[in-house]
DNA sequence: GGCATCAGCCGAATCGATTCGACTGCGCTC
DNA sequence: GAGCGCAGTCGAATCGATTCGGCTGATGCC
């Protein structure tokens, strides 16, 4: 069932029932009725690969996920979530590629092959190879998190610098004086991952502020990294009363562990970080956190590259977001251990 | 670029070129890599509307997932990620529908509209809309699930009846003869949620058959819920000493409850069911359980899905599967509450 | 009544690839 | 040396839509 066949049936040529569908150009009302009928009866719908073509558009966006799918975060879902709910409010279609490593062929085909108009991109590294093949192709793109370098072009980010040391702060504030920040793994870290770096200088800047001590420990993305980690503070930094966090995976782990410990939660010992909401409130009792606006970040990352793919001139817009700490039950004032 | 470019720049013409690429005639060695020198420097890739236009398939899958996708469980999270693992690998782009209700755009748009070649329906009903679109629009698909009729047609389920029959026999073989079933939450099992309902019968028939008593709970997909079920099974239902679930999103809450009410586990109360891996290793203590397999099962609808595509007509396969239950520390013997 | 205007429709070109038939040399055979 | 086969290449048709220019007939105006 093409276009031509609908023609046909409704006794019109191909550009009449194009310009009827359209309304780029006046149909007289019994014609536009007639082909409507035949439509409706037929269930036509326009091929997407023929008027891809001819338009030089395909109403796709990318979503470039990293490839250990598998392990996404709560924080990484809900983002993807929310993009496709964008998209399907702007009547777009979300192609999906799981691409980190350096020469990807999903990554290709999609950008490169130009079966999107364009791209989002998840967990960039402060330097991204995808960054860079985005914009030497000519795809319009929008990334989650910043490169090092991250002036021209569309961005959403949330502000880990500063809200780690807002839990420094607010830790400070409760009296304790040795502090640790659990951050993401070492690998991730050293392969510049932004939040990882942002969160490490946000905390040393907080605890130089501050006065107080601060250790930085980095955890792997899962529950048993966690309850490892916490052992290991429990064991070696008896001084230290609370963390703050960024690493969500680990988190399962993390509760374990001070639980095991014989710690409570917060009169022993304080826990906060900047996680998503889910998690937070999954955390028991629930986490005085930063909760990351996970919806709000997909929604106006669709929203910049929509505009952005309408008017490839304009200034590219950024959004840094700095969400409150919102206060729950997992901080309180110092004690002695 | 495109090919006309490409043909223009190594002095052939474009049928030349397109031979080149794809190998379906012969090229003279000289030719062929003059006109790879050209593509290599200039990166050029054929323009995928453009072919997919041409060759009548778009080398995409669909894959509808349920609309609330910020609440994807594990297991669904583990199947995308599998489906779009096996996707990579056989060079197809996975086209990510939300879609759960009946007029759906997105849907329609990829199905009707031809913009992939094959859809993988997940969270199937006994009675599903989308089935019987894919049907009527000659779309090849396979369902995660079976429908309540799932005769001739691609399908991949658990046999979620079986597996439960085995939790209860494991149970009873323990010792307990007041066993409770948490489900998912009640909409869906009335809304025609397969797994609910098969898990239902399953139980029943194997509480018939080992003479224990039966207890189903229908559970909200939430920690929240999960706490409020087990609190209502301790307070009203004394006698119950093991629990059997299909009901990942609960076990949070599942696990706080049980905690709370002072109950060991294994050694004053059992929990077993069927669940992904990464929560069956994430509960404490580690859950026996039958891990159902969702890696396998995406790239087994993957693998089934090219199938058909490739050959429509051959007979349709299905395939159940009955993963063991991984015995971990969860279940023991009786004890008097 | 002649002419301009315009609504409404059609035909043909176009997007970028694939593919089929046909053409051209070249080497081989009898 | 005429004829055949084949490797290598080209031109043109094709997929299904959009869109531009042009045609036609009805209407309005002077």
């Amino acid at each position: 069932m093409n276009i031509g066949e609908i023609a046909r049936r409704s006794g019109v040529s191909r550009s009449t029932v194009s310009y009827a569908l359209s309304g780029k150009r006046a149909v007289s009302e019994s014609t536009r009725r007639r082909i409507q009928d035949v439509i409706d009866e037929s269930g036509y719908r326009p091929n997407a690969a023929a008027r891809a073509l001819k338009e030089g558009r395909t109403r796709a966006l990318g979503l470039v996920i990293p490839p250990a799918a598998g392990r996404l975060t709560f924080m990484q879902l809900e983002f993807v979530a929310s993009v496709m709910d964008a998209a399907a409010r702007a009547d777009l279609d979300v192609l999906l590629s799981p691409s980190g490593g350096d020469h990807d062929r999903s990554f290709e085909r999609i950008v490169v092959g130009r079966r999107v108009d364009g791209v989002i991109l998840m967990e960039i590294r402060l330097d991204d190879p995808r960054v860079t093949r985005a914009q030497s192709a000519g795809m319009p793109f929008v990334t989650i998190g910043r490169t090092g370098r991250p002036y021209g072009m569309c961005w959403v980010d949330v502000d880990y610098a500063t809200l780690i040391g807002r839990c420094v702060d607010h830790l400070a504030d409760l009296g304790h004086r040795h502090i640790a920040l659990i951050n993401r793994a070492t690998e991730l870290v050293a392969a510049g991952y932004g939040p990882g770096h942002r969160a490490r200088e946000g905390f040393a800047e907080a605890v130089g502020r501050r006065g107080v001590v601060g250790a930085e420990f980095c955890c792997a993305d899962d529950a048993k990294a966690g309850e490892a980690c916490v052992e290991e503070i429990v064991r070696a930094h008896p001084d230290i009363t609370a963390v703050a966090t960024i690493n969500e995976a680990a988190l399962p782990g993390v509760q374990r562990a001070i639980e095991r410990a014989g710690l409570a939660i917060p009169s022993q010992f304080s826990i906060t970080g900047v996680v998503a909401r889910h998690w937070a409130e999954q955390f028991h009792p629930q986490l005085t956190a930063a909760d990351v606006p996970a919806m709000d970040m997909g929604a106006t990352a669709v929203e910049f590259l929509i505009e952005h793919i309408a008017e490839p001139d304009a200034p590219p817009k950024q959004k840094l977001l700095v969400p409150p700490i919102s206060l729950r039950s997992s901080t309180g004032p110092v004690a002695v251990r």
